[in-house]
RNA sequence: CGCGGGGUGGAGCAGUCCGGAAGCUCGUCGGGCUCAUAACCCGAAGGUCGUAGGUUCAAAUCCUGCCCCCGCAA
C-alpha cells in the first residue's frame, strides 16, 4: 500500500526482491487517481504505474472503512501487509488481518518526525542526520514498534528533493531486509520512546515567505526544506520569486536557483542579468 | 472545455497596449591595459523576433490556428 514516488520506488524494489525469494506480491493498494497537472488531467499514482508495469493487480478504494476494502483484503489473504506513504490511516480490522502483521517504512528516525512530511521537516529543522525506519504498525500514527532503521547524514546544502532521492532507495533496501528478517523469524521489535516523539505536519505555502533579517543558517534550512515544493519565496516586482538550493559559508547565504512567475527555473546569476534590481531584494 | 504567465543573437531580459531602422546586462571571438581579477578600455561575430497564415505601403508589435515552456490548483 502506497501512493507517491517514495512508495513506488519501494514497490519496484519489492517486486524484484519478492521474485528472488519466492514471495508473491499479490496486490497493490493506492489512493484513487486524482486530477492533477495542467488541464487537470487524471494522472495515475506512481504506485499504480509501477504495479501495472509489473502486472500486479491494483486497488484504489476511496475508503478503507466501508467493509469493501476489508473484504477485498480477506480474499487476497496476504501473509504480510506493507505500507509506505499510503496517506491513509488503516482501521484496526485491517491491521489485524495479516498473520505476520503490517510493516511500515517511514522516512525518518523514529520516534522523531512522525507524520506526513518527515523528510522536509528534518531539513527545515536543520538536522544533520536522518534516515528510514521499519516498524510494525500500530493504530496511533507512526507509533509502532521499531524493527530496524538506517541512518544517513544530511549534507550541507542538501534539499528535501535531493534527500528524497537518496532516502527512497534506502527505504526500499530496508524494506527488503525487514521482510527477510520476518520470514526467517529474526526480526526485532523495539517499542518507541514516545516521550521523544516529534511530529512532522504537511508543508504549506504559508511557510514559503522568507524573512531576510533572519540568520543565514535558518534561511538556508527554510529554502532547502521547502525545495522543491512549495519552495521558499520572496516578493519581487509584484510577484513571488521562488528560491532553490541554498548553502551557507560563514554567515553568507548563497542561493543556487530562482524561478520567477511564468518563467522556468534558472541559476541566480542568469536571473540577475535580466533583473539587476533583484540583487537589492535579497540582501 | 478548470484559471493564468511566457517563447526576441549562446544566457537572462526590454521593446508589444499607442505598427514605421533589433535594444539592455552578460557570454563568445580579436586587440589593449594590469603583479593580478567574475576588473577596466577598444573592436567584431552572432537574430527567419516559437511556428503557419491573415490585415497593412509597412508587423516582434494587430487578428487567427498550431507547437513548446511555466505557475495556480491537486
Amino acid at each position: 500500500m502506497g501512493t507517491p514516488d517514495f512508495a513506488a520506488t519501494c514497490l519496484s524494489r519489492l517486486i524484484v526482491f519478492a521474485s528472488e525469494c519466492g514471495h508473491e506480491v499479490v496486490a497493490a493498494f493506492s489512493q484513487p487517481d486524482k486530477k492533477s497537472g495542467r488541464g487537470l488531467k487524471i494522472t495515475p499514482t506512481p504506485v499504480r504505474e509501477i504495479a501495472e508495469k509489473h502486472g500486479v493487480p491494483v486497488y484504489q478504494p476511496a475508503t478503507l472503512r466501508d467493509g469493501e476494502a476489508l473484504q477485498t483484503l480477506q480474499n487476497l489473504a496476504p501473509d504480510l501487509l506493507i505500507v509506505v506513504a499510503y496517506g491513509r490511516i488503516l482501521p484496526r480490522e485491517i491491521l489485524e488481518l495479516p498473520p505476520l502483521g503490517c510493516v511500515n517504512i517511514h522516512a525518518s528516525l523514529l520516534p522523531k518526525f512522525r507524520g506526513s512530511a518527515p523528510i522536509q521537516r528534518a531539513v527545515l529543522n536543520g538536522e544533520s542526520v536522518t534516515g528510514v525506519t521499519a516498524m510494525y504498525m500500530a493504530e496511533e500514527l507512526d507509533a509502532g514498534d521499531i524493527i530496524a532503521a538506517r541512518e544517513t547524514a544530511i549534507a550541507d546544502g542538501e534539499t528535501s528533493g535531493e534527500l528524497f532521492a537518496r532516502l527512497a532507495p534506502l527505504g526500499a533496501e530496508l524494506l527488503c531486509e525487514t521482510i527477510a528478517a520476518i520470514a526467517d523469524g529474526t526480526a526485532k521489535r523495539t517499542p518507541q520512546n514516545s516521550a521523544e516523539a516529534t511530529f512532522a505536519p504537511p508543508l504549506s505555502k504559508a511557510e514559503s515567505p522568507v524573512d531576510f533579517t533572519k540568520p543565514a543558517r535558518e534561511l538556508a534550512n527554510q529554502i532547502n526544506g521547502l525545495d522543491p515544493w512549495p519552495a521558499a519565496t520572496v516578493e519581487f516586482d509584484g510577484g513571488q520569486i521562488k528560491l532553490f538550493g541554498a548553502s551557507v559559508s560563514g554567515n553568507i547565504l548563497a542561493i543556487r536557483e530562482v524561478q520567477a512567475p511564468g518563467g522556468r527555473r534558472m541559476a541566480l546569476r542568469d536571473f540577475l542579468r535580466g533583473h539587476p534590481d533583484f540583487a537589492g531584494v535579497i540582501r
